[in-house]
DNA sequence: AACGTTATCGGTAACGTTAACGGAAATAGG
DNA sequence: CCTATTTCCGTTAACGTTACCGATAACGTT
């Protein structure tokens, strides 16, 4: 409640408050002995200095925005730890803004985190729409698209190759003898579900499998619509077998819901997920799935940002990660 | 990059900066339609007021800040919850520091925040190093301890009542037929694990069941360590036949190793977890366990906070919540 | 000895905003 | 019609820090 001042600090030390500014962020034309004297004397009275004061005259604030769609997601928890060891390795730090993937919520964020004045943005957006994208690039302020792209803007993004995604499951569970596979998906206008479904023709496609559109669902990305939408193909009885599903978390959905039905994975039904969470190795039986490079995802991003930050800005940069498949039991 | 300022829209309005604050903020003192006259020219203009500057003038940043120990566990994600809800209702905003359990970086987390000039501290402390908290204490810096309890310290904390959690866990495997009850518990040095710790004793001595410390194990708290310890345990043919796990981790880490071994849950090996993460109802068999108010223990904590930062503070209060054991299959 | 150079420091202003005060105009009250 | 009050607005200063410029002293150079 009582904070230490730079005045109090220069004067306790006998110098201006000039002089101590230049101790504090060890800067030139100061003595080392009387730089050493101000630290000492910062030290003891428990100095700490004012980001807002600093971020007020020098118009940095050495912070990035960060908002991201859904934190519950252990994808995105692990996207964040990457984006966190490579700002701190940069000396930045973060500011977190969720936005439970709301349109409205990530208009606020983004606007909270302007107000805050960080010197860039990464943003995992919530759909299609680009008017607050718009918006920032107008505004000129740096940022970094992550985890999808958009098409028709020229932004920046790191994305991971979704159609490769797409394309290793279900390439994978027709060569485990598959024909009829059903799809769970998100919803299309987001970027990832596009390329994973594109994947997922292409396999088809090759190994000269009739596409059927029934197959192929529309939807949330949790838990309850996985269990949902696989209870409801099972209980129309849809010819399939095998599921690919949008994500790992659908994928725990669909087992719950085959395993109710009395069926088994994979004897009886196939099924791929998608990101590689940690529990997918954990359950049972332990999920195949794509594995996503997330912390290099994060720390890609952050490079990316601060290289717009500080001014080595060419054109519109887009970054693609590799993606592999990961065999497990199903 | 280029932010309106305030007395860009004050010129444009053809009032005074002050006037033009008023009609941000919303204050009396000005005509209701110069009022509405700035504020759409604040709007037109794309203003967004500097955060920095205001903190500096008000002395009020609106912001808390969050010190978590390892956003990785879903437990602390839902704690996280609640936290940012009851703080978005309050109009408050959090900064979020992650210590990935490691005092030095706590420690360099807290500097952070009250650089940032925080209003007050949000804490899951690490260990029971109490060198910084008593710097908080120390500096009038209104601040509440999450999740656990300092006793020898008058501070103010909300926390779980962990012996009544460890006594439910416990006496449920004894009324499963259990009499050689194994607890991997986490470091004794952290307030939740002796609680824990208590309450199986509390439930060894009601139900008249010998206690065995070569039963008892102590490590660390995530997933790996549940694996090794109760792998350990199995392969020095220790006499057990259930298992207490400090939390839901590390009961999918022992129930993975008591799955390698051959043997089967519940029927040979009996399990119980604590803190009932999402995963746990449904990995199989899905995981009988204690049930935290993860979501209240946030609000709660925000609750105790604001009446701090606000002023109506009395003597440091602390606040237990209630636990619940859920019964599921193991 | 006269000069330029370097090292070290201080003074002033500015960042964008709001608090405190004062003043003018409009309104009310008698 | 005069005074008291209210409404509305502007001026000034301040928050804590750093950038910019200038000043002094010590030192080296010719």
């Amino acid at each position: 409640m009582k904070y230490i001042t730079l005045k109090m600090v220069a004067e306790r030390a006998e110098v201006s408050v000039n002089t101590a500014s230049r101790a504090i962020n060890n800067k030139p034309d100061i003595n080392e002995e009387t730089k050493k004297r101000v630290l000492q004397i910062a030290k003891e009275l428990g100095y700490i200095r004012n980001a807002a004061a600093v971020a007020l005259r020098t118009k940095k604030t050495g912070t990035i925005g960060v908002v991201i769609a859904d934190n519950s997601n252990p994808f995105y928890a692990e996207v964040l730890n990457g984006i966190e060891e490579a700002a701190r390795e940069k000396n930045y730090h973060i500011i977190l803004a969720n936005t439970q993937r709301d349109y409205q919520k990530e208009e606020e964020a983004i606007n909270l985190l302007l107000a805050k004045r960080v010197d860039g943005l990464l943003i995992t957006p919530v759909q299609d729409r680009d008017d607050d994208i718009k918006k920032l690039i107008e505004a000129n302020i740096p940022f970094v698209i992550v985890g999808r792209d958009f098409e028709n803007i020229e932004v920046d993004a790191v994305y991971n190759n979704e159609v490769k995604g797409g394309f290793l499951s279900t390439e994978y569970l027709i060569k485990q003898g598959h024909k009829r596979i059903a799809l769970i998906n998100g919803f299309l206008h987001k970027s990832p579900a596009k390329g994973r479904l594109e994947g997922y023709k292409k396999a088809l496609n090759k190994y000269r499998i009739p596409l059927d559109e029934s197959l192929i669902s529309v939807g949330d990305i949790n838990i309850e619509d996985g269990y949902e939408r696989t209870k409801q193909m099972l209980e129309k009885n849809l010819d399939f077998t095998a599921i690919f599903a949008y994500n790992d978390m659908m994928a725990f959905g669909a087992m719950q819901a085959v395993k109710e039905k009395g069926l088994r994975i994979p004897e009886d039904i196939g099924l791929v997920g998608y990101d590689d969470i940690p529990f997918s190795s954990l359950i049972s039986p332990s999920l195949t799935t794509i594995k996503l490079k997330k912390q290099e995802l994060g720390i890609e991003s952050v490079m990316l940002l601060l290289s717009h930050i500080n001014g080595n800005r060419e054109k519109p940069k887009k970054i693609m990660l590799d993606v592999d498949i990961i065999v497990r039991k199903t």
